[in-house]
DNA sequence: CGTGTTTATAGTCCAAGTGACCATTAAGGG
DNA sequence: CCCTTAATGGTCACTTGGACTATAAACACG
């Protein structure tokens, strides 16, 4: 490998951010209003440039807080989904964006930030125009999300620090898009050492409809061995 | 977001290629020698620039292309692993590398190509100095690879066109380092529909000791459902 | 030439895992 | 006060997978 920096034309590096939370049964994601063009008045998924002395993991991060204004990204869930490099992907220069998906577990409002005209959540199923690639940036942190879930602890970082059984069913349901069984799901999950941890002292009460659920909080294993698979969509009858 | 490509120190964005092969029941990784510094004499993955017209994927399988010196590289598989962005990454400039991973079926050796001084299979589990942080893409691509074979059909990406229920079994042991049983592991991928599919004519005599083994196809599918999990390090008395 | 080794293949047995249920408990809402 | 809802506890049958035995078909070696 030779390094001539001038023998090649400049890239730029991006991040984008694809954070997901679950609200009301839905999958959203923080999208940000383009203020400028090209793409003006569309939405996009927050980022930046990753500056001279960043990683993009840190670079990431710092996009992270900016954009949700949460003052403590540290406890929350990143990870590094893939690269797009397409050539054409921007129409005015080569840029390069290695993205991110991000977990969040309660969906505060953002604060429209830095350089985004207006940020807020939006259902992941609305047929929404999206800038550049980042529909295919969105589907593909949907897709490595759910198959997460299958094999992963992962479904507890879309939840509070204490949550019960029926919270985290929900995620599953609302990320796979499908319903699971109950009890089913309860003997999975408590059957699996450091998946969850009950909270020693109480029990909710006052929140939902149905009887007082426990509560639990993430434990300490994160595969899940074996695996928990979502409901085959063969075997179905027309 | 703001694109004024004279505000940031240009990046340089290069591939580096973790190919990975089976051979004589190790797993065997391509290493280029550098001829120049830094890490002039010493092994790395081969890879280079991506070109201003290029995608990392296409600059990735020209590269795969040119360090194997295949002539038909289109049927391998190739598949981008992660993104190296550190900062001091690279003594000299900022370079951000995107990895990826090949699997070839058998092992040509390769022609000591273009501005490799010399290239050559070299066993995963020998200690040896690798230039960059090459040591951890090839531990992450380890990693990878070792987890897409439970729950994937990939391990026939290893194996030639043809191929017996013992060879591809031993792509499992070899890259998991574990012994699976024969009659077990027979009857799970036999069980699992487009997995391998049975070639129609012959059985192979003249190579092995043993009985001789009926041959196979890699067939349409690519999921492994319910996957194949390697034998876990629990449970095992001290 | 026969015997032993090696590998492929067929089949058995049993414990764990899981899907499909049913039943009970404990809240809130009319 | 009854109905709905949700959590929780439990059963049962079927499937999966690990451990294991047995047989078949090649080669190596004396």
């Amino acid at each position: 490998m030779e390094y001539d920096k001038y023998a090649y034309e400049p890239f730029a590096v991006t991040v984008d951010l694809a954070v997901l939370t679950v609200r009301d049964g839905a999958l959203h994601v923080l999208l940000v209003e383009r203020g400028q063009d090209p793409y003006a008045g569309h939405w996009a998924l927050p980022g930046g440039f990753v500056e001279p002395d960043e990683s993009a993991e840190t670079a990431a991060r710092r996009e992270l807080a900016e954009e949700t204004g949460l003052s403590d990204v540290t406890g929350l869930h990143l990870e590094q989904l893939r690269t797009y490099s397409e050539p054409d992907r921007d129409p005015r220069m080569r840029v390069v964006s290695v993205a991110f998906t991000a977990l969040l577990p309660d969906a505060p409002e953002p604060h429209g930030g830095s350089d985004a005209a207006d940020a807020r959540w939006v259902e992941c199923d609305t047929a929404l125009p999206v800038a550049f690639d980042h529909d295919r940036i969105l589907a593909d942190a949907r897709d490595r999300v759910g198959a997460q879930l299958e094999y992963t602890c992962l479904a507890t970082a879309f939840c509070p620090p204490e949550f019960t059984l029926g919270e985290l069913r929900q995620v599953y349901e609302t990320v796979w898009g499908t319903e699971l069984d109950r009890p089913n799901f309860r003997r999975k999950v408590l059957a699996t050492p450091g998946f969850v941890e009950p909270v020693p002292g109480a029990a909710r009460l006052t929140g939902g409809r149905g009887k007082p659920a426990a509560l639990y909080r993430a434990g300490p294993a994160t595969s899940l061995v074996p695996p928990l698979l979502r409901p085959s969509r063969e075997g179905r009858p027309a």
